[in-house]
DNA sequence: CAAGAGAATTGGTAAGACCAAAAGGAAATG
DNA sequence: CATTTCCTTTTGGTCTTACCAATTCTCTTG
């Protein structure tokens, strides 16, 4: 098992998709200009045209182009670094901003959250202790705890940039290994902190809301810190002592 | 012009990945399934094969599945609404987590802002200005200043989250267009309101720029408001007496 | 029973063909 | 001369066939 146990390779049409995402951020197509045709795309780059068609697709999806039937492929928006393949970001930071926007999510949710998703919310604070007791280390009741909240906000944009957050975790495998790390020395206190937001929400106080919510977030943010540690020890310990003062310092 | 000038039809992939995409909801292809062969695919939907591809790719594309060559495709993740096509999010939620969001950032970029940054955004509230006297309504300054303070928070999750949520503005053919009215209509006071969150970031203080952020995206969610009204009279005076009074009363 | 070689399955890509929509220009028309 | 109409060209949409490569299955073999 290297860092990347199951690494798809092969899919031409990824390449050549990546090609023209830096075409794209490379100005050379503007906004509302027109790519070459399927066509001659296939021969300048000298693959098929179902390959081409893929490709297209593939930025189609992403919503950079626009197919036109009979007219051809325009310019919808420009890729950024996300767009690009290999985007990482640091457990840390999306914590952070996970801390900073369901805290505000707690808040508004406190105000118009039903009754029903409250008793669903709690349902689900019950399903994560049972799946702490079972240490096999299962947090999807965590998850769904945490956008149940988001949904109770009853703003689909909030819902959905908070979903995008937790997605960004499984893109990132040095994310989801820190997170597993911290989550296996840590178990009991994110219980109490879970009905502290519960109990904030029924109470109908935003302010609590958003305090409980970021003091469970604060914490999860110094189990990481926590992890990070014993990585670094971990890896001191396995490589050279040369690298080991390093690894020990750094927070 | 109808309400959807420039629908691009046909693309039958896209139903075929529509369909793929509701079996996947249905819970028919549970997470780490593997669907169909293409060829299986191809002769029971009755398509070709490049066309199941396609619809593969796309779905590939959002993460739903994972390719792997000569084994099969992979359910990796469940589909949620959004995912689904037509999924379009109201000006509204989309100011109101902005105003949300963006507030904390700001909060955030006033203890983090370099001075180059500060000089940076106070250049675009420069250009802010330049551009609402020319009046033709060019909003790029705008979405630039509101990035700049999102990027001046060092946090790429909290940037990437706040791009995503002007991109979603795009995606939503009727936000974009009531924004659009709203800014025609009021124009002078986004200046001024741009002008005390600069103030506030440079004076260091989390909450006096989280407030001015606050108030100027509260400005803008009336200035919908607003904007909502004209429309909903311009629509009543287009169409039918009987229709009149019931777009009046809708806020 | 285990291990290895071969066959079958599956995705990856190419090439060619034909259809339908769109765009551009030429000809007919007012 | 301007406008409209129609036809040709371009372009994307889809299908079919074919072959290659990776994987998986199966059956033989020691």
């Amino acid at each position: 098992m290297s860092d990347t146990p199951d690494k798809t390779q092969d899919r031409l049409y990824q390449d050549l998709a990546r090609s023209l995402m830096e075409e794209l951020a490379s100005g050379r197509y503007p906004i509302g200009a027109r790519l070459p045709a399927e066509r001659e795309l296939a021969t300048s780059y000298n693959v098929s045209r179902p390959t081409v068609r893929e490709a297209i697709i593939a930025l189609e999806v992403q919503g950079l182009v626009e197919v036109k039937v009979g007219s051809g492929a325009y310019v919808r928006r420009l890729p950024g670094k996300e767009d690009l393949p290999g985007f990482n970001i640091t457990a840390f930071e999306l914590t952070e901003a996970r801390l900073l926007f369901e805290g505000e999510a707690a808040a508004l949710a406190a105000t118009q959250a039903s009754d029903e998703e409250l008793d669903g919310i709690e349902r689900l604070v019950e399903a994560i202790a049972r799946e702490n007791q079972q240490a096999d280390g299962a947090e999807k009741s965590d998850r769904e705890f945490h956008l149940a909240i988001a949904r109770a906000t009853r703003n689909t944009a909030i819902y959905n940039a908070i979903e995008h957050l937790w997605d960004l975790r499984a893109t990132s495998p040095e994310a989801a290994l820190l997170h597993e790390k911290a989550r296996s020395a840590n178990i009991k206190p994110v219980v109490d902190e879970h009905t502290a937001v519960l109990t904030a929400l029924r109470n109908r106080d935003p302010g609590a809301a958003r305090a409980a919510m970021r003091a469970h977030l604060a914490q999860v943010i110094d189990s990481l810190l926590f992890a990070t540690e014993e990585r670094a020890i971990e890896e001191a310990r396995r490589t050279a002592q040369a690298k080991r003062a390093r690894y020990q310092s750094a927070p």
